[in-house]
DNA sequence: AATTCGTGGCT
DNA sequence: TAGCCAAGAAT
């Protein structure tokens, strides 16, 4: 039952502190963002680094500043605009969770965590994170920086386990300040510390407001025991044949041949697959005269 | 619970 | 150079 009960000495005060001096200006922070601005940082900010996605998102929130303008537009132009980001099917997704705003919820950004959970793409961190850093309510936000902050500081290991697990939720929601407005800096001041500080391969303790305190440190800083997380290997893969035929529709004007995307790899048998992926996925929508294009609706 | 899903910079 | 890694979600 008790996983972690080791009284935590207060480490609020000094990663806030820390924070409040350190913390990038980064567009979706700033007042004038709004809620639409956190979602959409949201979903591009999913498995994709910050640098790439600030173009973008300038693009997008210049483009499309609340929800029903992306909303009224062909998903397809969402697609193209999401560029080289990567794992496209998150624009879908994006335009998807904006119709769902305009119709369901007067076009403004829901601030309740249950009905944001409840939109296309939106998964549990995305819903803390965008009722945490748009709404100011008290959220435990775990993503991938808070899990090996807290691996660390608090778990005195490398690493958090691969998938999140019930006792990280409880150690985030132990570990979250009673008062709502300390919570949400807390949920920023950790994701901050985690990105810039306490990073994954060569952490700058140095630079920790907390390494005095750090538990992982305090063992000597062991290095992770356990099976290795499994690499992501890439070339030669349906996810790189996908991108390959997906660049190419996003840089045509209109609808491409069958031809044109056939050129983007030689083995016919990954490729159909691929292409196929792509249709069932609402990507590329085929026409029937063999012709291909970005979807329409 | 394990896989799938892009892309590119960094070491 | 070849992995490793980046504010996850859906199935």
């Amino acid at each position: 039952m008790t996983v972690t009960e080791t009284p935590v000495p207060p480490l609020h005060d000094p990663v806030i502190d820390w924070f409040d001096e350190h913390a990038r200006d980064l567009p979706w922070r700033r007042p004038e963002a709004g809620a639409w601005g956190v979602m959409v940082s949201e979903f591009m900010l999913q498995q994709t680094p910050v640098a790439r996605v600030l173009p973008v998102y300038e693009q997008w929130l210049a483009r499309w500043p609340h929800p029903a303008d992306l909303a009224a537009e062909p998903p397809g132009e969402a697609v193209r605009a999401w560029g080289r980001l990567g794992y496209p099917r998150r624009a879908l997704r994006l335009h998807a969770a904006a119709s769902a705003i305009a119709e369901l919820h007067g076009g403004e950004v829901p601030r309740d965590h249950a009905q944001l959970l409840a939109l296309p793409g939106v998964g549990e961190y995305t819903a803390a994170a965008v009722a945490s850093f748009a709404y100011g309510q008290r959220h435990a936000v775990l993503d991938t920086n808070v899990r090996r902050v807290f691996a660390r500081a608090v778990s005195g290991v490398q690493y958090p386990p691969n998938a999140t697990t019930a006792a990280e939720r409880k150690l985030a929601r132990a570990l979250l300040p009673d008062s709502e407005p300390v919570a949400a800096r807390w949920a920023a001041a950790t994701m901050e510390l985690g990105a810039l500080v306490c990073t994954a391969r060569t952490p700058v303790c140095a630079r920790c407001p907390i390494a005095a305190r750090c538990a992982w440190r305090a063992a000597g800083a062991p290095a992770h025991d356990g099976p290795p997380r499994r690499g992501q290997t890439y070339a030669g893969t349906d996810r790189q044949v996908r991108g390959k035929l997906l660049a190419v529709l996003r840089d045509a004007v209109g609808a491409v041949p069958q031809a044109a995307l056939d050129a983007v790899w030689e083995e016919p048998v990954q490729r159909a697959r691929a292409l196929d992926g792509l249709v069932s996925d609402g990507l590329v929508e085929p026409l029937p005269d063999g012709m291909y294009r970005l979807p329409l609706a």
